[in-house]
DNA sequence: TTGATAAATCTACCCGTGGTAGTTTAATGC
DNA sequence: GCATTAAACTACCACGGGTAGATTTATCAA
């Protein structure tokens, strides 16, 4: 009963060596967005505890495969990151064009961050929390870099054209995405709370601070 | 040279029995706050992705002894956070309790949070992207969930104070630490930024939002 | 006193996961 | 046709979290 090492440790699928009926450089079945979406798929259904190995098999490939197209956990992670923060830039920046006013923007924005990280709660968790190597700096940063580049521009646009300092764009940035994954970890943990009354309230905080100039309702 | 299983695991300190000496329920050596204290010493000194291996090791215990006296690993680290929390707390609230007005008091408060994140930047990462385990939720907003009960009344006490709706202190306290806590691992990557600067942008868009009334300066 | 029970600790192990070395098969090019 | 290269798999390693069970000492009732 105890047996030791004779585990398969994987579904074999493929046979071994190389595979027949593909010429080189083509359509590469294994190809890394096939993988990525692959992982993506399995994260949103198993959640954000996934492994590799369990990725790589349900991708029909063994865990070198996924190693040598993808690269390590990290590189996983990263890449995953960047799809989505293309998605959410774009699904954001759609609806903040249809603002009328800067503060409805920034309520649209908000509104896209909350709604996008509900929906896709597992990937968000997997790639706001999942690089277990040494470099945790970075991995809580993974998401907020590519959604900061696009921030800094906007606001510093804004600030300028009011004659304010510019040059607090870039660290704003990276406050106001705190914030709203702060706030959207809080919400996706106890979800007492309605969403639309959280989204209000985060965007009076960032449109008008703590000090709140009086009678500005 | 492969040699497979005979590596003693482990730096063997103590008899292997109940330690002799020591009558019940008293000066137990191994208790919590002791292996605590030297958690917290050895992740200082050896960075954030410290083993409970090695911190067993240094406090002269095994594992088990680890886990009977502190728990798993989540039980470390919410311990950790606990301590570390209450030690922010009174190094920040004494900060904000020296401010003239409430402006201040808010700077005061960014300054130290971020004054002791760099102290303690290890204790810090390790606590605030510890736990490896499923709940990644959790473990994110470990720190943030001490803090922000601190941070609610006040809040909400302010509001009151100027007639505000008081409701908006919970989430506030979660965007608060948020863009600190985004900042700070900002600031800890690329710490190019001089601190003092990076304290007064925050601290703006913390006070007076990105809306910004022109000519508030 | 002494023998049973409880407490405290360690040793030795299990298992899952990230990561890699080396082997096997097929295509490609000389 | 044969050597080389590409693509995949099998089998393994190391390490980390976590635990079962052995071992020794204290405690306490008979």
């Amino acid at each position: 009963m105890t047996g030791t090492s004779s585990k398969p440790q994987q579904a074999p699928t493929r046979p071994r060596g190389r595979p027949a009926g593909r010429t080189s450089a083509d359509g590469v079945i294994a190809n890394s967005t096939a993988l990525l979406t692959t992982a993506e798929a399995l994260i949103r259904a198993s959640g954000p505890t996934v492994s590799l190995q369990a990725i790589a098999e349900q991708a029909g490939v063994t865990k070198p495969t996924l190693y040598r197209e993808v690269g390590d956990r990290d590189a996983l992670v990263k890449a995953l990151a960047d799809r989505l923060s293309v998605r959410m830039a774009s699904s954001v920046s759609q609806m903040v064009a249809q603002a009328r006013e800067p503060r409805e923007g920034l309520r649209n924005l908000v509104a896209g961050y909350l709604h996008l990280a509900a929906k896709d709660r597992n990937l968000y968790l997997y790639i706001t929390a999942g690089g277990s190597r040494d470099d945790r700096v970075q991995q809580s940063l993974l998401l907020a870099d590519g959604a900061a580049s696009q921030f800094a521009e906007p606001i510093a646009a804004y600030r300028r054209m009011h004659g304010d300092e510019p040059d607090v764009a870039n660290v704003w940035s990276y406050g106001l995405l705190g914030a709203l994954h702060f706030v959207t970890l809080w919400w996706l943990r106890d979800s007492t709370a309605d969403i639309n009354l959280v989204i209000e309230q985060i965007t009076e905080l960032l449109w008008s601070g703590l000090g709140h100039p009086i009678g500005t309702k």
